[in-house]
DNA sequence: TCCTTTAGTGACCAACGGTCATTGTATGAC
DNA sequence: GTCATACAATGACCGTTGGTCACTAAAGGA
């Protein structure tokens, strides 16, 4: 690579990390391009030879951020049961998140469509393949699981619609700092992350929806 | 009421009826005050008498349209058994939802506590208490189903979160104005709620979290 | 009738995202 | 080594937008 080329990537990295940093401090919505270039000691011409506009960058660390997730998943050592590493899968989604609330905010911000709309085709291709690569590892694990015979064998399909969910509900939670304001009865957030854990759980374990019905009346 | 309160009031409920009226069709986050003043018919200084920023109508909105599908579901006529009863506030809320996207849209946008923040004592103050409104009926709900037998008698604690997560995953969708790109085996919105509404119900009717995490070991 | 109060007004401001003509320097051909 | 070229860097500049405020006029009340 070029030596230019290279000044241009490490550049692009600085200004990535002076981002998130100045996200993290001051909120995403409050940090202007202005002050991202002057802490990255560039002027702000350069932010935009590097990305298109202010919502490009927000696209680039959630993305990044999704994609980290995803690795850490895959790496984790297969343990126990199916359903164990279902549960382990999802503990360690939520620690993660609640490591990096900044990026789940970033995350659920660039889920919006009017934003997507905005984004250039690449960086929407690269999000959608980002999701399909998620329903695949969601659809390797409940398989295993339904094969154990831990879950009942039920269309995945519909399971999967559930925890999606569930699991943009803890991400608008995690992104919000919290429970909401403390009140009676108010889970701290790992409390919280396990009843959801759990309730994960008795979505999958329960009967077909068609027999649960039929009990239910 | 004195004459001019009341044309005051009138001025007020036009200004939200434009408002909402102009983010269906442009897009919230689009529409600048000027616009819905001149489409109002008054002056911009004149919005700014009724609301103290931009976020304070999002707010309005959010909050009535919050309180209007509370009233809503508290209408419903009790049918059924009480876990039939959950299965009709969901399904209605879903519905209602749908056919609102916008509302849901800012109800999302004003959930941020950055946002939060920027409100006035009295905004908040609402919003805490519909939310406290909310969890009551969620648990006269629930607790109608454990006495009924059709829901196992465990914390309802925890099921409420569980259900909270999984709702505001829905409302995220709702706004997103449907389930992503239609990728293969992507369902309508109508068997999407379908599946959700039966993820929820066998939340709530698997066995005690203590109980499920010993059987799966 | 007159004074007070207050909603209405729109010119004005500051902040911000984004643009572009110009400048300086690394690159590569000869 | 020299020079032409390409292109990253720059920052003055622009248009838009949320929000302000001094002023006007009309309703309310004594």
């Amino acid at each position: 690579m070029r030596y230019q080329d290279e000044l241009f990537q490490q550049r692009e990295t600085l200004l990535l990390d002076t981002a998130l940093s100045l996200f993290r401090d001051s909120g995403w919505e409050r940090v202007t391009i202005a002050q991202l270039a002057q802490h990255a000691g560039v002027a702000k011409g350069t932010v935009y030879k590097h990305f298109s506009s202010k919502e490009s960058i927000y696209a680039r660390l959630a993305l990044g951020f999704s994609r980290d997730c995803l690795t850490h998943y895959r790496a984790l050592e297969p343990a126990g049961t199916p359903l164990q590493s279902i549960r382990r899968v999802l503990h360690e989604a939520f620690a993660l998140m609640q490591a990096h609330p900044v990026d789940v905010q970033l995350c659920l911000h660039c889920d919006r469509p009017e934003l997507q709309a905005r984004l250039g085709e690449d960086e929407r291709a690269a999000m959608e393949a980002l999701d399909r690569d998620y329903q695949v590892l969601f659809h390797e694990l409940v398989r295993a699981a339904i094969e154990a015979g831990e879950v009942p064998d039920k269309p995945i399909e519909g399971l999967f619609w559930g925890v999606d969910a569930i699991f943009q509900g803890v991400m608008e939670r995690i992104a919000a700092g919290g429970l909401g304001p403390e009140r009676h009865g108010t889970p701290s957030l790992e409390a919280y992350f396990e009843h959801v854990v759990e309730f994960i759980v008795a979505g999958l374990t329960g009967p077909d929806p068609v027999q649960g019905r039929e009990i239910a009346q």
